[in-house]
DNA sequence: GACATTTTGTACTAATCAGTCTACAATTAC
DNA sequence: GTAATTGTAGACTGATTAGTACAAAATGTC
């Protein structure tokens, strides 16, 4: 049974929002524009501005959902395979997807660190908080690996996650400057050995 | 005794070039409009197209110049403090900026690398090339500060170079998304590691 | 001093940007 | 069926973008 009165909406709110988050994934905030956002999303801006507050508020909106997206996966991946391969699975879905596509993504809230940095405050705020969260949640993954003893290294685990994350921002960008094959492999290497 | 004729430039052009420079190390390439780089530069537009070709060729030749400047300053460190300090000197200054002035520039050429990645092939093309080249001055370094007893790690010098500079670029990354000071901290503590 | 040459200041152009306005379409409530 | 309500299409706005056009200014040569 209908409960809304007037025209009903020709989309779905968060079919739309995930197209977004995706074109803002692979463009960057600054680098989307408007029109091509609305071209990805498939609405008209009149219906955008009348679903959602504006750019920014879109953009706070789409960084939310990977937020939320990336923890999914990632708890589901380590009740699959364990907190280790989780942990491992990060760097190397990002070489994989080099592999395949010729090019990273990299991670969405990363990327929005940097570019938002100095920017746009309140961004800035929330990507920080998100990106913190993350980082919490690799670290309860680095002690659950150590309590299993897939990982023997004794260090405490919020050092072993902040280098381990630190070394894999580092790749991504590293890859992204043009790096040659034999940098990113050794830089795997040295991924794989942090978690030893 | 002169030899130009007509009416002399005003302004000298390697001067106005570092300015140009400064400013988009400041702000980024996409991010640096023409006209707060004429004001940065101190120079009117008809002026700007008379000398450089378009923004694009202003911010190549930016490029040239930061990987010029930099590896003067590394090659003059190395002879007053050494290899390994030279090195360290990196993340000691990335470090001390970010006390002193509460942010941080990171790499004209990483940051470039990141902004132009999928976007502007020629200028991406001449910052693999410039980055490339610097990762091997800090090899040569690396292998200096290995001869000298300076680094006792027996890896190869391309390796440990690599790993340095990645956990570097990462360090760089996670300052600029909001990381806290633990995580800081231990960053710099994991860099030194690098080089032990 | 006249003239060729080069630089400079200012006004302009055409494209693109985020965001707004308005007329109309599609629905529910009564 | 009519009114109230909500959504949509497309034209419009004003700011900003990189880049251009042209006349005036400043120099060297003769």
């Amino acid at each position: 049974m209908r409960t809304t009165v007037g025209r009903p909406k020709s989309f779905d709110e968060g079919e739309v929002l995930a197209l977004a988050m995706n074109y803002f994934w692979e463009h960057g905030y600054e680098n989307s524009s408007l029109d091509d956002l609305l071209t990805a999303m498939g609405i008209k801006k009149s219906s955008f501005y009348h679903t959602f507050k504006n750019k920014e508020d879109l953009f706070s909106r789409c960084l939310e959902l990977y937020g939320k997206t990336l923890l999914h996966y990632f708890e589901t991946l380590k009740n699959e395979v364990g907190p280790k391969a989780a942990l491992l699975a990060l760097s190397e879905g990002m070489i994989n997807e080099l592999k395949e596509t010729g090019k990273i993504k990299g991670c969405l809230l990363m990327n929005s660190g940097k570019e938002c940095y100095n920017r746009h405050s309140a961004l800035s705020h929330q990507i920080g908080v998100g990106l913190q969260f993350l980082l919490e949640v690799c670290e309860t993954f680095v002690k659950e690996a150590q309590e299993r003893g897939e990982i023997s290294n004794l260090k405490e685990a919020k050092q072993i996650a902040g280098r381990y994350i630190n070394a894999f921002n580092g790749m991504i960008v590293t890859i992204q400057a043009g790096a040659n094959q034999e940098v990113i492999n050794d830089l795997r290497e040295h991924l794989s050995e942090l978690l030893e």
